[in-house]
DNA sequence: ATACAATAATTGCAAATACAAATAAATCCT
DNA sequence: AGGATTTATTTGTATTTGCAATTATTGTAT
């Protein structure tokens, strides 16, 4: 399939740079990641909302859900987030008795957060709708294509991740 | 790696659900999508910095070398960036004279961004770098993997673009 | 044990961001 | 043509973010 770029090539105005310089931003990757990313978190940020969450709230409660009580190092690493940032996240969670932080009894540095109930509730009850949004993602897919995607993903990270 | 995983089985508030319940963010595409993005995004980040300019602003020359001289909505919709935002973010570059803003001729409620030379030049440096960071997180993909790769993420993307 | 570096989290603060309102110009309608 | 509507961009403002500094605790070396 030929690329569908929404550049006219019969723009009026303005030279383009076809051939030379250019990163070709349709074909770069780090490009094509990022758009289709946005869309995507564009789209859940408004579904979360109804709920009185930010996107990052979410993510931080999804990772609870999944990973159970944990510091906030880990939230930090598996979100993606910021820990000065997380720390801040974290206190709206609190505000609104989603979470719990404890100080770690092993390490008394470390503060391990958790779910409430009506934490674990609320994640329950926006779990289906952020599955049905993957599913529109992904609707264009088949399954091999869908494993596919996930392991070139995963592939991706791991590249980037040896970096650091 | 390997996490502190100091999940204690026999913790009192939200406990874990290992097959019930959570969303399995490693096999879940919007999270996969996000992380590694988040990765690639942070290490060029870094890079940008030693030019004096920040991701955001990256982005936009990216385009506009690539694209030409562009509308304020046009940048918008290609970088994902916010209008408003991206009205301060061109402010930034203007004032680093990498970018002129002119009144368009044709609509005088629109503005033509275009890249001065020396925004030309600075971003014809970056590329490169751009292009082995890319390379970076493709370098355990084969040729017809990055391919698949990439033709995956635009029919996501068409797929949730679809939405709105 | 005692000082010294390393780690976990929080907080101060400046910069970046998003949403809404304002401004300005083109298009539509009758 | 003239008033209402839509479109393109900018600005006001409250919130969010990221970096650096701070606090508290643990690990380490002597």
């Amino acid at each position: 399939m030929s690329d569908s770029d929404a550049t006219a090539p019969g723009d009026t105005i303005g030279e383009r740079h076809e051939s030379t310089g250019g990163l070709e931003l349709g074909e770069y990757v780090p490009y094509l990641l990022n758009r289709a990313g946005a869309k995507i978190a564009a789209a859940f940020t408004e579904v979360v909302r109804d709920y009185g969450l930010t996107l990052p709230m979410w993510r931080v409660m999804a990772v609870l859900r999944d990973d159970g009580p944990s510091r906030m190092r880990h939230i930090s690493e598996r979100t993606t987030i910021e820990v000065s940032t997380l720390s801040r996240v974290v206190d709206g969670l609190e505000k609104r008795s989603l979470v719990v932080r404890r100080r770690e009894t092993s390490d008394a540095r470390s503060v391990r957060v958790a779910l409430t109930q009506t934490g674990i509730d609320v994640t329950d009850r926006i779990i289906p709708i952020a599955k049905r949004y993957e599913s529109t993602a992904l609707s264009d897919l088949s399954d091999a294509e869908t494993e596919q995607l996930k392991s070139l993903l995963r592939r991706v990270y791991q590249s980037m991740a040896s970096l650091d």
